[in-house]
DNA sequence: CTGTTAGCGCATTCAT
DNA sequence: ATGAATGCGCTAACAG
């Protein structure tokens, strides 16, 4: 009750000489009003610095104006993107954002789920996150919902992802053409569907090209770059020969190549190195990462814009986002 | 309207055989009621699932439940790990956060305040940003505000912050303990009161070594990675002599190793570097990066706290966060 | 085109 | 301790 705007429409109502509902038709614009009431109405609004109150409005109207984001824990380089690319592709509209954290976490994501829908958000972007494609497409019926960075089976008109599987497969096609025979693979997380996909890219890849994949040269990683330094380690360590290594994403690369650093082998001279996403960061790796590159904002710019047509009843149907393989100097050619 | 859930307290008070006000009664628990009826609503309430109408109940009491958060766009490493903070700490609360990012950009800052407050947010975090401290005093005045990452002065007991100029003259100190006399500053960008703060805690550190500083072994950064690139180029295409870099966050001081790495520099050997924020990824750097540290995890979560004290009516003062000079091998002692 | 009249779902008086 | 009655500020029929 510390709101300090008291001004309801009534005043400004009164201040303009009409009704209540005059006030109300110029401010949602739901009928034509006289252009002189009209302007009346708008000047007492500035005079008085009316502000709508918000929840009356959501109460009668049954609008929130407000768009769920469901994320999973801010810091990531890819995530964030996508939640800058979402914040600005809603900047324009009239809907603001309202964000709970699933931490990567089924549970709270579950109870993230619930205090977005208990704020009865009029849409719902939900970025990456373990929630069962079920689930979601139940939620998908009761209100408007775009999914990022993931593809939801039976809800792919609305997902906004890209083809982890072929990316994948052409990154590691391109090892191959190099003449890369031994290619390390650091997965990412299999439970989370763009890492499980990608890595079947790169088995598929091997597989095309006459070889099978040898599983101890797949190592396990998380997505961080801890993970892989780790993996790395773990490689050299069990002695394993290699000459390229293909990482779920850029962040594990960047670790793969400090521990390739670390014990003085050389990049691209010893061992290639591919990577995952393009971040910017990865211009910096010495040398230059080579990547697939996501358009992560441009992906969430998408998701907004999507569940702004949604809203205004457009159907929508977001194309699948094309990744790019990003050449620089960290594979070498032959070996 | 497309809210599924449609039961209302008249629902689940028909079920339980009371009136709305009891079962209003014992949702807010703002009065007893019998132990007998009491079950026999909330049981209905787990029947029906009813779920409270946030608009409903923001408008009869006032109250929306949220908090705002002003943030300036998510990917930077220091204030990401803030809003995890922030987010965790009003995990175990009946709040929930609603962000709107100001971008850097004090027009849009201005919008996205606004916005918060149209809202009705309950309590406001602010997270840096560069709207005025006379501004934000004044936004003090009409709802509970907790500013993070920035001193208010006349709002200092709802600032959480380190004390930036202390913390760069320790640091700053050490180098030149170390015997280092050339000590070159990477700055971040001056408007933002941190950054000269550090800087001025750089400057004041030479004066009473008895040195005054050298306007040209400082460089002005912009906190990104980039940048600490370039400002290493400019040093060394200017010819700058120096053994030291302190860079103003560990971005700029990772792109500042990554410049010397380019030009065959070594570090520590020929040149030592000490940055700032402690982010997890300067532990890769090669070597580990001497930095100062700041606690922006609990950082997050002291503000949360404090703006649930203040909405408790507890008064609160936050202490200043203490920062700690992490000293790892890239610095090297004399020169 | 515009004023009048009802609620929206809940918290909060009042009475009892 | 609990039911009945009000009103929060606004939108949406409903009549003119």
């Amino acid at each position: 009750m510390l709101s300090k705007n008291k001004v309801t429409i009534q005043d400004i109502a009164e201040k303009a000489n009409v009704s209540k509902s005059t006030v109300s038709r110029v401010l949602t614009e739901s009928a034509y009003v006289t252009e002189d009431k009209r302007e009346a109405v708008l000047r007492a609004i500035a005079e008085l610095e009316y502000q709508p109150n918000i929840f009356a409005r959501g109460l009668a109207g049954g609008q929130s104006l407000a768009i769920g984001v469901l994320t999973q824990i801010f810091g990531s380089p890819f995530y964030d993107a996508i939640l800058r690319g979402i914040l600005q592709g809603l900047q324009v509209s009239d809907y603001s954002p309202i964000f709970a954290d699933g931490q990567w976490r089924p549970e709270i994501e579950q109870g993230a789920l619930q205090t977005l829908l208990a704020r009865r958000v009029d849409g719902l972007i939900v970025v990456g996150g373990a929630t069962p494609d079920q689930t979601l497409c139940q939620i998908g019926e009761e209100v408007p919902l775009i999914v990022v960075g993931r593809r939801i089976s039976g809800l792919e008109s609305q997902s906004v992802y890209v083809d982890n599987f072929e990316a994948a497969y052409q990154a590691t096609h391109y090892l191959i053409q190099a003449g890369h025979q031994q290619i390390a693979y650091i997965a990412g997380i299999l439970s989370h569907q763009d890492a499980f996909d990608r890595r079947e890219g790169y088995v598929q890849a091997l597989k095309d090209a006459g070889n099978v994949a040898n599983q101890d040269l797949i190592v396990g990683g998380d997505f961080r770059r801890h993970s892989g330094v780790l993996a790395v380690e773990m490689l050299l360590t069990r002695g394993q020969t290699f000459s390229a290594i293909f990482a779920a994403n850029d962040q594990m690369a960047f670790g793969a190549r400090l521990a390739l650093f670390r014990r003085g082998i050389r990049v691209p001279d010893d061992v290639s190195i591919i990577g995952f996403d393009d971040q910017p960061d990865s211009a910096y790796m010495i040398p230059p990462l080579t990547t697939v590159r996501q358009p992560a904002v441009e992906m969430g710019e998408a998701a907004a814009q999507a569940i702004l047509d949604l809203l205004k009843g457009k159907p929508v149907d977001v194309p699948v986002f094309p990744t790019q393989l990003i050449m620089r100097e960290s594979v070498a050619r032959f070996r």
